[in-house]
DNA sequence: TAGATTTCGAGACGAAGCGTCTAGAAATTG
DNA sequence: CAATTTCTAGACGCTTCGTCTCGAAATCTA
């Protein structure tokens, strides 16, 4: 989309698109996720409501562009030798993460829940960065032989963020760093051939 | 609250109550969550909409007890001597069960993020029984040794219902049998005793 | 039986927020 | 300058919410 093929008349304002970003992250920091209007953010922003609609098709997208446009975005991919190891690093980073931007992400989810068109939306620009760098991670643990030849990866990612995602939903215990180290621990057992009982050293 | 003390006035309406439920539950099936409005289920069941705002705080909880009005909750607690077995059993049950209540899930759990105060009594109403049951399998696990004393047995529940709500949500994988087999699996080698062959990484 | 009490069905009501629309000003093209 | 497009501002009709009012019905107490 460079602008070699510009068209005329008056050009999107690139103030207006930061300011909307900007007054929906106050909102949201505000009133949460279920106090989010697009009048306010209007409002706030100093911007008409149709500057928003032109360019957003709901205020779940808005939410998802404020969200992805403050976090800056830095997945480590650990890679110690080891997959208990790695997964320690990687979960304990994931966790705090989620700490602060869990309320929008909560709200983000609702959404999802509720409308088709954003859940893809929402899983193809946001969760699909998140797996794609676990993702990386079960590779090494492949490519050192952690991983037997077989083993469902995906199943293997899922039990990582389904830990995550269902404790961030029912808040029915913490996630913390020892969290992190207890499933590090047992999702690389898990995929520890029972047989021959190899005992790795770190 | 037996009728020994029973208040003078009108009586609440049983007929009322079950026109309610019924009403919602074909609401939901028609129009899904979503579309779920009070004054619908009120329409629909032929009732005030004060009749439902008097004995229902939101179309949240409407929405809950007609889930589990309609689900007769046979939750199958397998004690087959072997975890994995169990686990396989009590998962493809579980699967089979969540695909057509699927749908009227999510929606509760939508709204479980944007109320805290349905979300608890989500967790508490519907959460908390299947918790149980899937707690008791583990404790026969324990009591025959296959779970070392130790283990986070909160955690691991969580690596079940989380993968479980994971897919439910994101739609990226099935929830089929082999999935039930495979994460059975996986859980049942993730806490095969490390004593003598694994080695503690810290 | 006569009142007191409470729920019943039906629907009016104001408050919100949605998404669309209009109007006139502003910015950029050729 | 004319054409084009976006801009701010706000009015508009629509839907749903949750509360409120009304008279009728059902049940308890006296």
């Amino acid at each position: 989309m460079a602008d070699g093929t510009r068209r005329p008349g008056r050009p999107r304002s690139e103030a207006a698109r930061l300011a909307i970003l900007e007054a929906t992250h106050d909102e949201l920091v505000e009133h949460g996720y279920g106090g989010l209007t697009m009048e306010r953010i209007a409002a706030r922003a100093g911007v008409g409501k149709q500057t928003i609609y032109r360019w957003w098709r709901s205020k779940a997208e808005v939410a998802l562009d404020s969200l992805l446009n403050v976090a800056a975005e830095g997945i480590p991919i650990p890679d110690e030798g080891d997959l208990g190891a790695d997964l320690d690093v990687f979960l304990r980073h994931t966790f705090g993460m989620q700490g602060s931007e869990g309320p929008v992400l909560m709200g983000l989810l609702a959404q999802s829940l509720l409308d088709r068109e954003f859940a893809d939306v929402f899983r193809d620009r946001f969760l699909a960065g998140r797996r794609a760098a676990l993702s990386e991670v079960l590779d090494h643990a492949v490519a050192r032989g952690e991983i037997p030849a077989g083993t469902d990866l995906v199943l293997l990612q899922d039990m990582v963020y389904g830990v995550l995602w269902y404790r961030l939903l029912f808040r029915h215990a913490p996630l913390n760093d020892d969290t992190a180290r207890d499933l590090a621990s047992l999702i690389a057992r898990s995929v520890r051939n029972g047989n021959n009982c190899t005992v790795r050293t770190v």
